[in-house]
DNA sequence: CCACATAGTGCCACTGAGTGGCATTAGCTT
DNA sequence: AAGCTAATGCCACTCAGTGGCACTATGTGG
């Protein structure tokens, strides 16, 4: 599933054989990231992609499952984070959805800063571009969120007998997300920060009880 | 792109030429179906397929763009009907994710009863197993819930600056026809109706506001 | 009734993603 | 240093999807 824990910020103590994977995993990410924003997703055959790194093209699908996995990494990372984060966490008397959006601020927080908003806003461009890693990255979130609903059920008492609010309430969560990675790779500032990726999750979560009441007018111009 | 009108109920009168078209698309769609369903989703190739229908592998491509896309026609035709009746509808007075409910149904009752709703209920089953159609499925949501987003800005005086409330609306929407549809399909009850989905649907909406005032508590089980 | 234009189709060859199997290498162990 | 095992490379294979061209059938004008 090529779901590999994120680098752990101080782990270079690791044996040589896991810290040369972890290296051609980075590698390959890198790489394929750069080509697929030059070359184009399609424009880049596996092969050449594999001649670049020096790795055959068996060996990449040991690291990921799909061509568009490897440039989804960076977002699985944190959605990763999110989860282990979701695990620990005490629910200290707020509403489910208010402890999702902590959760996930916290796990956005652990994410290494330098570089890794920058993999996240190329990523993001290429799934505008390219419906299939589009496709693969919100199945990706379903699958999550899913993870996410087992675990909420396994923990905590939900007074929720369907579970269909609670279910609701990570599809928001997703939402949200969603919509706060679009506004914040649109923002026009050069270098794309972590922190200003918090803010639009912010944003985001702040403008959820407005979809509830949010009525419609017909516009104005009559004619 | 293979979104072609969902078989208008009284359309008999065309030309000779269309008729056959749509009699071709229709058998490879219930052909398909019935092959994913027995034989697997990897475990049917396109050759055979096609085979079966009588019918090259470069004409299937006239019909679909892609594999998962003949079974996903039903749902597809669902969601054309929904866009269909929001392009009309008049905003009366209610709010956005109501009337955004409202259309939702009155394209559900516009769905050909008999054979629609077992197509749907195979596709989804499909769905649940094959994770490429998985992704095809969302990533077309998510398609759909852009293009209702562009028409609504087009429409309607929305209230909403930044959009993001209404965006987030529509996101709600389709999450809550996920659930309908994941809750309708787990029914026991052999001949799956599509007034029950309908039922489903009015749950899932209702559950929503649930989904932001929701609270959690630890579980009561102490160690 | 007979061309004629043209949409739709079949056939064939080709690219490229993804997999299975087995030999080989490189890191770890004692 | 010898041996064990995980990781890798290599090769051949399947199958989804595409491009190109020839062919057929439908609808149209003489």
């Amino acid at each position: 599933m090529s779901t590999a824990p994120p680098p752990s910020s101080t782990a270079d103590q690791l044996p040589l054989r896991e810290r040369k994977k972890l290296r051609t995993r980075q590698t390959l990410i890198d790489t394929a990231l750069e080509r697929f924003t030059t070359d184009g997703f399609d424009g880049t055959t596996l092969d050449r992609l594999c001649a670049a790194v020096e790795v055959s093209k068996r060996t990449f699908f040991r690291y990921f499952s799909s061509k568009e996995d490897v440039a989804m990494a960076p977002t699985q990372d944190l959605w990763t984070a999110f989860l282990d984060d979701l695990e620990i966490r005490e629910p200290d008397h707020q509403t489910l959805l208010a402890m999702l959006q902590d959760t996930l601020l916290a796990a956005l927080e652990r994410m290494p800063d330098e570089g890794w908003a920058h993999r996240v806003l190329l990523s993001h461009r290429l799934t505008a571009t390219t419906p299939s890693m589009d496709a693969h990255g919100l199945q990706f979130c379903d699958r999550t969120s899913r993870q996410a609903m087992t675990l909420l059920g396994r923990r905590f008492e939900l007074a929720d007998p369907q579970g269909l609010s609670s279910r609701l309430a990570l599809d928001l969560l997703v939402a949200a997300f969603h919509r706060a990675l679009e506004r914040w790779a649109a923002e026009p500032g050069t270098p794309p920060a972590r922190d200003d990726l918090a803010v639009h999750v912010r944003d985001a979560f702040a403008a959820i009880p407005g979809s509830l009441t949010l009525r419609v007018e017909p516009r104005s111009e009559r004619r």
